[in-house]
DNA sequence: CTGAAAGCGCTAACAA
DNA sequence: TTGTTAGCGCTTTCAG
């Protein structure tokens, strides 16, 4: 109880010098081994739990890197998390974890609080509302490493782990033709994110590359939600040219179709519908919903793999690459067109 | 670039002492006008960023706290922190998030982490696996705030947030009886954790209570997971007393119970399944799962108030109060018993 | 192999 | 209202 032991404790306890304290309990090898047992069998009998503050505040690294998401209820980015942390627990570093939920506010203050807290690195995947990252400018500047994943941004000269979002439109739509569906919306956020857009430009030159016509009316800028998919569905499904499938910006956003259409009895796979992200429910919802892979876990190995390329290098941003992944077409019921 | 400018940096600039700046940028009174505004002015124009980690060794509050749960993954969880940390923002704390993985020994190390990080503070919810709980003892011996959610251990006396376990089982149970359902199944973990096994005494007598039996068939122990639900589901159904529904440990395992009751032509609510933790995709799987809501945001809520009442008391483990919150049933299609 | 001592950046008595 | 000064607990030269 009472104060918290410290090397000097120690020290005493043995009638050595802190310093020798410090070098056996960190390992370093000039020591008899004598001591090093000494000092750790007493560091064990007085409860001795190190400081890595004042470590920290020495030495200038934490072994702590922040990791900001737009949030994590969102299957995608716990797994990417999840990944993160277990590609980089072997190297001694901690995770911690920054929701800005999608407030450019709140991820300037991320940056903040976590630069503050004297991480060692940030990776970071964008809000929504992003525009302006100049805040994300200073972790450079600080010559900390910076890895932006999947939302990210093209003006800022960091290593980043995307998927190939053209290809990932593409492919979803793709996907759609193959199955004999011939009038396909496209439903998308309002917000100006390069990976939405990456998407839609799939999306439309996919149409092309089918000979099919790319309709104003058959594409919908809205939120990414449930609610949204419902409404965008409404929208949609009530023009004089109605679609036969929709492509939805998420898997959310899919539901909420799908939810939609069911009400006005055109259950896919009578009209067909394709999500992004594959997340935890869309396997299980009826019918199953077909989704685009992001490869969350690889995503989040080459996080970790990249931060630690960077942070042996003594300039991180020395040889900066961009890694991009490819999307996988998950198929199931809700684009599996029955012959008709 | 370069060096980061300290307050060494700003005092020097205007000829004033580090006290004085540290004073006017903490908002410490006793300070003139001109100088603060002088101080802040010069602070920005260098880009100052305070070193939280000197403040905090020198303080000894980091305005960090830990909160250590199974998995983000789960959506229970999720809104849990998310709930934690908007309850904590205002008051300048900050959370960092550590995943047991449902494993002592990540929990442990956890623990140990989060310790030697300095947090001011550690709420969690304990893995599976844990019977033993040393561990959280030293954070009360360190006299830090220690407070326990959802899954927590009698033994240790610190504030506890949960849900009315007994109850909660309890209700799900008379849920199907008030349904119609007379032969209930409960599917539960192996692991002897509190709030499992107050949740099978809740099952246990509501059955008595309608002067049902209690069959030891009709209980199972095992896994957790889409794949236990199936598996369990499967021996109940092939057994000779076949129940006609089934309390599911969790939604993930409601979910695999009522997969393998299509399976085999038993679609609830022919037979009826009832889940805990009212997970994302329950409401929009098919048949739509009944559940029970663990009031998540609510338990969040309660663990950040209380934090903050722990840390403003001398000792925070004066006056230490268990929490227990009402659960709610949340019917769906899954137990909506059609008249035979 | 071990000790002495400086200092990381900040806070907070105590003085003035 | 401001300055002086002593650390917080640890690491790390530089000597010995």
């Amino acid at each position: 109880m009472s104060k918290k032991t410290t090397i000097y404790d120690i020290a005493k306890a043995l009638n050595i010098t802190v310093s020798t304290v410090s070098r056996a309990l960190s390992g370093f090898p000039a020591i008899s081994e004598a001591t090093r047992k000494a000092v750790i069998e007493t560091a064990e009998k007085l409860n001795y739990s190190p400081n890595k503050l004042a470590s920290a505040l020495k030495s200038g690294k934490t072994h702590i890197i922040g990791v900001i998401v737009p949030s994590v209820q969102a299957h995608f980015f716990a797994s990417i998390i999840h990944c993160i942390e277990s590609g980089l627990k072997d190297s001694g570093y901690r995770v911690i974890i920054y929701q800005s939920n999608e407030s450019v506010e709140n991820e300037i203050n991320g940056v903040k609080t976590l630069l503050e807290a004297q991480v060692d690195g940030i990776m970071a995947s964008m809000s929504l509302e992003t525009q302006d990252v100049s805040h994300f400018e200073e972790i450079v500047k600080q010559n900390k490493p910076l890895i932006l994943f999947d939302r990210v941004n093209e003006t800022l000269a960091v290593p980043t782990i995307t998927l190939d979002d053209f290809k990932a439109g593409y492919v979803a739509t793709q996907h759609l033709i193959d199955q004999g569906y011939r009038k396909i919306a496209f439903m998308t956020t309002i917000h100006q994110i390069k990976i939405f857009n990456d998407r839609l430009e799939g999306y439309k030159t996919a149409l092309k590359d089918n000979n099919l016509p790319v309709l104003d009316e058959h594409i919908i800028f809205g939120g990414l939600s449930i609610k949204d998919g419902r409404f965008g569905a409404g929208k949609l499904m009530r023009s004089k040219n109605k679609p036969d499938a929709v492509v939805a910006g998420d898997d959310f956003t899919a539901l909420g179709v799908i939810k939609k259409l069911k009400e006005i009895n055109q259950t896919p796979p009578e009209v067909g519908v394709i999500g992004f992200a594959n997340e935890a429910f869309s396997a299980y919802i009826t019918p199953n919903l077909s989704t685009i892979d992001q490869h969350a876990s690889q995503m989040g190995m080459e996080c970790a793999k990249m931060f630690l390329k960077m942070i042996n290098q003594q300039n991180p941003y020395q040889d900066t690459k961009h890694i991009v992944l490819d999307p996988t077409v998950i198929e199931r019921q809700s684009t599996t067109k029955l012959p008709s």
